[in-house]
DNA sequence: TGCTAACCGAGACGGTACGTCCTGTCTTCCC
DNA sequence: GGGAAGACAGGACGTACCGTCTCGGTTAGCA
């Protein structure tokens, strides 16, 4: 039994403004740039609003993440069928999205608050790298019932692959993922590097 | 001619106690927690002596971080001329350094170094792991050399997968890499996915 | 006509908590220490309740004093008859009494409360000095009636001395009033300072 | 042997600047409207500044009223060698700065930073009514020497009875002392009450 | 040997943001 | 309609750091 709700309730109105605005602000500024005071200005709210529901900016941040404010849900990879193609569309996709610069603000914002000693780090990259992952999962699964690739293979590694590579030239940004390097990486995956010559 | 050094020369003394004691603050307290100040009193040193070398937190962490005061320089894969174990042994030896508390640490302090907006975090990925990228595309081209991997795939991407995959898991630690993870990822790199049957 | 009162009566014990727990946070904490939201806690009441009998903190305090929470009412001088010693022991009795902790905190908070730039603190010191004020000049008028003291002195002058010297004493309290100084107060009052002999 | 100075000397212009702010502001809004950001904003300085010299509000405002930044320093009666003349222009002027708007702002600003808790009240009262209180004392036992006033009474309850009667009048302020009312003091305490006539 | 420049530790400076506390108002459910 | 509870916008609190500055005091090369 919850504890018969008592007082004013909270309200909904000043939750959905602080997510908005802290998304507004982090890809404006990123990270780095981002205060709490800020946030509460921006949502026209006081800083006790905002602390009321939640402890540290990495907390409002990932949050803001993790309900869809700071980047379009659903992003699974299409199923038309032919595995290969479905994988390489969604690694271009990704990957130009990751190219665009509030699609890296996000993703550096995300390593940034999961940065933070205080934020639950697992659970926000679980929440937000974690659907995709699972979707890679069962797409390549997909593609293994279909005959198209080989059984035997870890495919959650395949997916860390996938997803590790992509986060790695985001965060690095010397130079974001190209449609070519998408197909690269795609074909390396696919096609394997060993020769099946033996070492002497 | 670069200006004739004159007056007092700087100390190399306080050099090296600012990039130890960065390295210890930011070891146990995470970036976020760390404070010039706090950098300056550990080292025993005034703010302006630290100032008068770098410009930002972030750029005492980078230098911490490629002067190896935060993790031991030299760990390119080995040429044993086995192209294959060089792979995995590298792969478990890093995968083992980022599942100690220490080297994800050091990891997750980079990430968040790298995502201030006025760090040249291009540069401090590219000396950070460039080195080891450098390095696998190299022990890669050997083993092409070798006719151990197949010419004609692109090697960087094999690198961007295995790197990528590493700071991925370190940095969403909801599990490091485990030696078998490491085994799966190579094995999945070497022997890809593709079974050669075209989709219908 | 005074619009039929409708809905549920203000409860009285609310009201009696609240002056109780305001008199009992300034005796303890002092006035600028006292907030609104000690008081209703205290009172186990909510804020709402505070504010719909009196508009800020120092209404509160002066309502507490004036209602004899802070200060036992009825402090006038006797009338045995003899003025000189009425006065002289209405004097210790003061003095007594703000010499202890607790009626020098009275004083002090009132005197804070009645800084209050919104505060009505001609109403607030007339509502809590007046009666003593009054009582005094009261006292004095029967000694003159009696003909123990002159005619055509201001008693009112005679009043703001002894009540001055008292509030001065309590809140500069570098030390409090004793029963000497009190008896030197009134003779130097009955006696005058004057003797006779013009200036040069 | 005081530590030898270190460091960064503290800035004579910042303490001046802090204090005549606090004075300016005082007088101009009373002392609850006082905020320490107010101050540290006038004065063009960092709140710091402010805390690392006064550790409260109260403590600034004293010091002020103390250097005389709010109130104009020597108002020792005169000797023209009439001490009954010398008292009553004294008192008159007293009672006329007090009439002054500023004059009460400041007498309520000291005696609401008196009430505070951390204040050390009894110094503030006798640093800043000490001299007055010391003066009077003086200047009517140079009137016992004169012949003019009578030996014998206690000189120190004297001037309790004036300055705290000045103050009454002030903090009660329901009207101010008028001339005449300071006239009526200095006529009683000079001839006083008594008539010589033993009680029945 | 003395001069001058750049360094050194220390710590104050004007600022900004922090996270907390309180104000006076409001909104809920309950009597 | 009053009452207890508690959220609301606002704003001051006192603290912690930022990056700069100003002290007295080294420590070097150059005169």
């Amino acid at each position: 039994m919850p504890a018969k709700q008592r007082g004013r309730p909270r309200s909904p109105r000043a939750h959905e403004a602080i997510l908005r605005a802290a998304a507004e602000l982090v890809v404006a500024g990123g990270y780095e740039r981002l205060t709490m005071e800020a946030i509460a200005a921006r949502a026209g709210v006081g800083k006790q609003t905002v602390y009321r529901r939640w402890p540290s900016k990495s907390a409002v941040v990932a949050e803001a993440a993790l309900s869809g404010h700071l980047v379009p849900a659903g992003r699974e990879p299409a199923d038309t069928g032919d595995v290969v193609t479905d994988l390489r569309d969604w690694l271009r996709a990704a990957a130009a999205w990751l190219a665009e610069p509030g699609g890296a603000a996000v993703i550096r914002a995300l390593a940034a608050a999961a940065s933070d000693r205080d934020t639950d780090s697992a659970r926000l990259y679980e929440q937000f790298t974690g659907p995709f992952h699972a979707a890679l999962v069962a797409r390549l699964a997909a593609g293994v019932a279909e005959g198209r690739l080989r059984a035997g293979a870890e495919l959650g590694a395949v997916a860390d692959a996938l997803v590790g590579a992509l986060l790695y030239r985001a965060l690095a940004h010397t130079a974001p993922m190209t449609a070519d390097d998408a197909d690269a990486l795609v074909d390396v995956l696919l096609s394997g590097l060993d020769t099946g010559i033996p070492a002497d």
